[in-house]
DNA sequence: CATCAATGTGCCACTGAGTGGCATACGCGC
DNA sequence: GCGCGTATGCCACTCAGTGGCACATTGATG
């Protein structure tokens, strides 16, 4: 009400969601659930919109109000960590100077990932990771993701570093190296989900500082 | 005329093709240059498949006979290219024993560039790489055919290749690395025409010798 | 408490991609 | 010329995704 300058408030925007911003998010949350069961179930294109729009009790159209697609709705995990990258990636601290690249995109992705990793996050990022490695439309789209977030992970480091040559390769072949260990660390961890995410992640960076002086040996005879 | 046996022809494969293979492959090609046409012309998403064949006068139950989905058609340079890269990666000689599979792979795909560019191809591969930057679903389609090739490469450095540990993830990265320079490539030479292909990817794979190491300095203050 | 604006939602009709089934026409060997 | 296999055309169908409009719910205002 009053505009005077009062004592300023320190912790009131626990619930500051309007009520209206509530049902959304529960809407949004069930749909995605609902996806992951329905799809894990009886396999992506078994699954009809209808049905599982009949599910939620929403209508199609209001779908495509939350999802640009069928497949969209499925991937909301790997999304929800990848924009939390970009937001690390756009606010954290730089880490030390003269580090190379490659490192402070591994650090971030790893402070992405702690951030990310609660509750049944994991849970759902396994469903949807088996899923899209079952349905190539879903890979399809998870890997254009990528590439979208890898772009704009790319611009943000040409605002927050100083690059001399914009046309240099370097900063993107770095993005795309620690993106190629992450989806190996994916993989592993989708076999062996003992171990942490993180922990697999981890691994996978390991792997990369080696992976170019890897040698070749033919087999049997040379 | 005569069916005598003359002597025996020295360069006879030249029209061994059945005459019907011909014509495949004719309105084959006819539709990938038709489709990189209109959908250049018009954009992707302003024409129909029914439009598409009405122009080649090719029934649409046809057209899915030799593409798998619309943006299938407008991608064949760059898949011819892919599976050219697998036919040498199967095929040709290792070289050098323990040179890193990453120089193995880099040359490999060079060798395919060179057997691929012929004729028209550059300029049916622009078309094309222009088409799926501005289309995300085309874009999508041919990550995910890049994704397929690489796990079909990775399985032919294992066949090929004596790799002790089958769960080292440093070839899959290697291969990631590589594709992920041929990107770079692509994207450069697209904008850049002048050189070749092949200069734009020599460029991109020293580049990727150094991206590991490539220095983040912060923007103005330390 | 009545009302109004804003926004989220439902419903309906529509386009267009992709599929299955069956009849037909063409290329090919006999 | 005659059958055989294969490529093609045609038709009807499913389903993802879109546009438009009418309706309900929220939250603010008098």
């Amino acid at each position: 009400m009053s505009t005077a300058p009062g004592p300023p408030d320190l912790s009131p925007p626990l619930p500051p969601l309007p009520l209206r911003e509530r049902k959304k998010r529960r809407t949004r949350q069930l749909l995605v659930d609902t996806s992951l069961e329905l799809f894990t179930e009886r396999g992506f294109g078994k699954v009809t919109l209808d049905e599982l729009c009949d599910s939620v009790e929403v209508s199609k159209r209001t779908f495509f109000r939350y999802f640009s697609s069928k497949e969209d709705v499925a991937m909301a995990p790997t999304q929800d960590l990848w924009l939390t990258f970009l937001d690390v990636l756009d606010t954290a601290d730089l880490g030390p100077a003269d580090r190379p690249v490659l490192l402070l995109v591994q650090d971030t992705l790893l402070t992405a990932l702690d951030r990310t990793t609660t509750d049944d996050w994991a849970h759902r990022a396994l469903l949807s990771h088996n899923l899209i490695e079952q349905t190539p439309s879903m890979d399809a789209h998870g890997l254009h993701f990528c590439d979208r977030t890898t772009r704009s992970a790319l611009a943000t480091l040409h605002r927050r570093l100083d690059i001399p040559d914009p046309a240099d390769l370097r900063p993107r072949l770095a993005l795309d190296m620690v993106v190629a260990a992450f989806h190996c660390a994916l993989t592993t961890w989708a076999s062996t989900p003992t171990d942490s995410l993180s922990a697999h992640t981890r691994q996978a960076f390991t792997a990369l500082a080696s992976a170019a002086t890897f040698p070749a040996t033919p087999r049997g005879d040379g």
